[in-house]
DNA sequence: TTAGAAAGTAAGTAAGTGCTTACTTTATTA
DNA sequence: TAATAAAGTAAGCACTTACTTACTTTCTAA
């Protein structure tokens, strides 16, 4: 008889490994929630024994906080969506539609991509967990204010209705997200509605600045 | 010494405490998810051993799914909120503003009234849990029918401009729904935005008719 | 080439999990 | 008022859970 075909699962480094067990972990935290997801499984579906879990992550508890600050530092985060220099001139030349649809293909291309990051952060914030609120602070406030700003300044120029700011934001961040929520959970199969992400910010920017200006 | 004070648990009949467990998983479930949540908790919080639990319902999934037939049934999920009066006269007036102001106020009430539910949902739909679908089938997409057509109507009329009428369907409810998660989720203190239901139902509505009227 | 460090595992443990059993207490009604 | 049905419990069963221990295999560099 041959030799047995090698499956070739090649030790991994430490830091590789770890990266591994992370990645899957996400996978897992995201669609089946944190309680919900045993680190046997986890084991598992890296193809490794529990003990190399823990291991990496002392505990099932510190393997969940290394998946927020990764999700939370490395993937886009901190780079605010509007720290970005098309956007700036945008705002300079006080082009309404430029800002806001730049803004929307961004955060529905975000979303789509990473619809893991979605999951978790609403799975994180169904069970109270620290996660949502830093994502809120950090991000969904800074949203408000900086958005908010902007109108404020186009109410004062006169181009807007004199609507409080953050009820507009609320409008505008509510229909993406809600847009994205419903392509991750319920329709993913587009049967309600097809639609790509420029077709829709497209569509929503209109309606919500038509719907605003005076 | 006196006689204990009786802090009256008197004896339940079967049907109240069947009804009272199902009150009190209702609560837990959706605060910690189905999994997040042990029969032992739901029994402790009843005041009553787990074997009762067990004796109303034969398994932890029986729980769930009792409950999301109680919710599904009984919670204002078959009465579909444009049937009514008051909803029909408005579209047979053609009155735009008072057939969309109604819808959000009614469901901006019912989303606070009962939060329980709307988290329920999210977690259902994050696990992949049935209810997710009922709910979709049986209320979301007939939600978009509903409203899209009327929207259809007032394209034909030329009232409104011609925009995929599941879009302006997506932002509409984009926005209420957002809010409400917003207010039970994340901003349960109201930092961001402090409006009552019928502020945030007129500027949503105003804000989707003045975007889509030619 | 070989010592040692790091990657890996098998086989546990104690505490929890959903669920059952065998029994006791309370209310109703013949 | 006694018989009976229903509400209730304590204790435990089989299994799973997060996490550990004691050990083996593989890579690397002196």
């Amino acid at each position: 008889m041959e030799k047995m075909i090698e499956t070739t699962a090649t030790r991994m480094s430490g830091d590789e490994r770890r990266a591994q067990i992370l990645q899957v972990a996400i996978g897992l935290f995201s669609h089946r929630g944190f309680s919900g997801t045993t680190t046997k499984e986890i084991a598992n579906a890296s193809g490794v024994s529990e003990a190399m879990v823990f291991r990496h992550f002392a505990t099932k508890d510190e393997l969940y906080h290394a998946i927020l600050d990764y999700k939370a530092c490395e993937d886009g985060m901190k780079t605010l969506p509007w720290e970005d220099e098309a956007q700036k001139t945008a705002i300079d030349e006080n082009d309404d539609y430029k800002v806001f649809y730049t803004l929307a293909v961004k955060a529905l291309r975000h979303q789509q991509n990473d619809p893991d990051l979605m999951r978790l952060l609403f799975h994180s914030a169904l069970e109270g967990h620290e996660l949502s609120e830093m994502f809120f602070d950090r991000f969904v406030s800074r949203m408000y204010e900086f958005i908010g700003s902007y109108i404020h300044k186009r109410q004062a120029d006169g181009a807007m209705r004199d609507v409080k700011p953050r009820i507009i934001v609320r409008a505008f961040l509510g229909m993406l997200i809600h847009h994205s929520l419903n392509n991750i959970l319920w329709d993913k199969s587009r049967r309600l509605l097809d639609v790509s992400n420029e077709e829709a910010a497209h569509e929503f920017v209109t309606i919500l600045l038509d719907g605003v200006k005076k």
